[in-house]
DNA sequence: CAGTGGTCTAGACCACACT
DNA sequence: GTGTGGTCTAGACCACTGC
């Protein structure tokens, strides 16, 4: 019931900044850290993805704060698409499943068809194995180098014309009973079987795009001539606490379909 | 002094919804409706870039709400990037000069080299001309085919080395007074030199990206060879009220940058 | 109907910047 | 000190959802 309410600041009214009796390194807002509390619920399970999180009002109580204090906290995760509010029904934790529209960390588009896409991403795994981390993946999933990884190739085709080439590093520690099978059988984005299965949430993720010459074996599996130009996609993504959870290495047929990015 | 404070709803106390006389036909909340006061005054010119603004108690005053109300309006411009917070001094009118750190929409970065640039980019104008808009820019713009629009090809390089090849088309009615010596004789940013020439802020962006092959006449102005895969970059850039207003095709050398994009 | 998020107000005090 | 944005509270009422 009651949950270690912040330190012991108990400000009955007044702007954050812990009341300070020792001399805190850190000073931070309440609602910062309401947010915080509410993220190491997050990371630890207490709500997991699709879950309704109690009330404003209800953690307003838990937390000792009022409610607009959690509302603001609840405002920023919300922003980072790590909660979703629904008037009426509640407070729900984001999820990779019922993303209602197409893959959400998938940019590619048609470029004319001004429909989402042209029906589901038709999925072909080329391959999945366990390994060893080379030095460069180890490095960009916070591994050392050696470590057990599972690399994933596959195909993705939009109507019978394949469109990506996709290999995936996957941190082996945190994905224990992945196998090929369980990769080929499910449905839905490979995010939301990752959030079911074993309980990681990718958050939010960093791309960097180049463009690339198509090589001989990359060009017959994406049904190609060889040095025909593809971007090139390579994501890091991340669950909770920045912690990287998974290293992509897309190659991407442009000709009818573009990268869409959003500047602001 | 007193500012038309909205068609009439003098609420004291309660939701925004204004209290309805007439069966109106869209409601929106008082600081959506204080949003929109903000950017009218924007757009109009009455505050520009890189102004300061009447404080939150002012314009709570001016449009007869309570601060924080305003606040909550001034918010949602302020994570548009539209304005500027700053503890203790005000709010700013956002601006494309001052932008501290190198050009606010260009997002390539070199691969290794973790500071922010080599330097910064060493300008080429290649032409600068007014023509007749083809159909397919004229569509982009939000033109009428025919329409005269100034043309602006360029040529960016990073210590010595070509790595951006633009054309850029922009409205002519617009931009009247535009000429190469304009764009040459300037430093910083070309979309500051919109801001305090010709009063057009662009506020967003939409690109899409494609890998291409470099053609002869690309090639050479980029000092590659032909046929060698380019990042293409084409940019629809937006001022107030999504308006169109400038047209960017690029084409960016990747083989020791990337483009960078961050995803959540 | 009750419960949830959404909006609005009013007032208090803090942190920061400038004078 | 004065003025600015930043935080926090408490209470009111609206809008939506589902029982």
């Amino acid at each position: 019931m009651s949950d270690t309410p912040l330190p012991e600041s108990r400000n009955p009214n007044g702007p954050a900044h812990t009341s300070g009796s020792e001399s805190a390194p850190a000073f931070s807002p309440l609602y910062q850290q309401i947010k915080g509390l509410i993220l190491r619920s997050l990371q630890s399970g207490e709500w997991k993805p699709g879950d309704v999180i109690p009330s404003e009002f209800d953690l307003a109580a838990r937390f000792r704060v009022s409610q607009g204090t959690v509302r603001k906290a609840i405002d920023e995760l919300a922003t980072d698409n790590l909660l979703v509010r629904r008037q009426g029904k509640g407070t729900f934790v984001a999820t990779h499943a019922e993303q209602h529209i197409q893959y959400r960390f998938l940019r590619l588009l048609p470029d004319s068809g001004n429909l989402d896409a042209q029906g589901p991403a038709e999925r072909r795994i080329i391959e999945c194995r366990r390994q060893r981390a080379t030095a460069d993946v180890a490095r960009q999933l916070g591994l050392r180098s050696g470590d057990p990884v599972l690399q994933v190739r596959r195909v993705l085709a939009f109507a019978g014309t394949p469109a990506i080439l996709e290999d995936i590093w996957l941190p082996g520690a945190a994905f224990k009973g992945l196998t090929l099978e369980t990769l080929a059988d499910d449905k839905g984005p490979m995010y939301a079987l990752f959030e079911s299965q074993f309980g990681i949430r990718m958050v939010r993720a960093v791309e960097k795009l180049k463009a690339v010459s198509a090589a001989p074996d990359v060009a017959s599996l994406l049904g190609i001539q060889g040095g025909l130009p593809l971007l090139s996609v390579e994501r890091v993504a991340y669950t909770y606490n920045d912690t990287p959870m998974e290293l992509r290495r897309g190659l991407y047929r442009t000709e009818n379909r573009h990268y869409r990015n959003e500047l602001s």
